[in-house]
DNA sequence: TATTGTTATACTCTATAACTATA
DNA sequence: TATAGTTATAGAGTATAACAATA
């Protein structure tokens, strides 16, 4: 029986629902926020065809072209599998491209095609407008604060 | 191409390897954090047979006996039928218990039996186990910060 | 033997559509 | 007609296991 105090915080979403102690719970407010955040982002984009997992994908391509799938798998804690799925669906829409490294012909360096670069331009655009809209609710500051308090609570959890 | 200034935040779990503007998008860091939560709270709470979307579930149907599954779909942004599966679940398990209305027959009370009080007490003391392990990463005043923060960016979406 | 990558398979979570029962 | 609930089906995302290529 949850106590008076832990009930009835900020985060009710229906009159006359009492949601217990899960809104004093960080896991839970984490997991609200992030459903409500991808719900609105794959609504923004699902138009140009690529989900929020995939631009995070491009993105470090970008930044690092020539990376493999096992250390994007390991970034991502993701098994290797999972990672070559993804990866095969990409390269399916010409988004982008994979070669063998000639040092050491295990490694497929990946990196974006011409295409993948436009359509990250687009996405991107459309997740730095969704940023923006999540500073609209947020005071000076507050954008730091909540990206800092994040990290040192997923940090938390690094073994 | 991202600016010096936005590359090489916090938050880069591999030497060698640039984020890009990631780190630097609450999308991300939010999305990051709620998978260190949920993989730990998974791997904790594993042997008892409950999902943490079960626990929350349980929760809900513990501080609100007699709710129906429309109502809870509705809460959760879910379809009715994917609700109708998650409670066909707990049901097969005895956790809880369905009962029709005798107001209006077309209502399906649910509410937790005995062993679905038992369990959810025992998969509470691990979820707030867990967010002990989070506020030793916190000094005073933080937790409420995020929660306010989380519960204001979630809000921003609230069409 | 160890590492990189792929494929087959299965499980979970989700939605849509079509249905039944009740109002 | 409208609402509550179930079932069938399908798609996305994930993991494990088994495999091929390379070192």
């Amino acid at each position: 029986m949850p106590d008076p105090v832990s009930r009835r915080r900020n985060g009710a979403r229906a009159a006359g629902v009492d949601f217990g102690r899960l809104p004093g719970y960080i896991g839970y407010q984490v997991r609200q926020t992030q459903s409500a955040i991808f719900r609105d982002i794959s609504r923004s984009i699902g138009d140009l065809g690529v989900t929020p997992g995939e631009f995070s994908l491009l993105t470090m391509l970008e930044a690092n072209p020539g990376l493999n799938s096992v250390t994007l798998a390991r970034l991502y804690r993701l098994d290797k599998a999972t990672l070559s799925l993804s990866l095969k669906r990409l390269v399916g829409r010409g988004l982008i491209r994979t070669e063998r490294s000639e040092q050491d012909r295990r490694y497929h360096a990946l990196q974006l095609t011409p295409a993948g670069r436009k359509v990250l331009a687009r996405v991107t655009r459309r997740i730095e407008k969704q940023e923006r809209a999540m500073d609209a609710v947020l005071k000076p500051g507050e954008r730091e604060q909540v990206l800092d308090l994040l990290q040192r609570i997923a940090g938390a959890f690094d073994r």
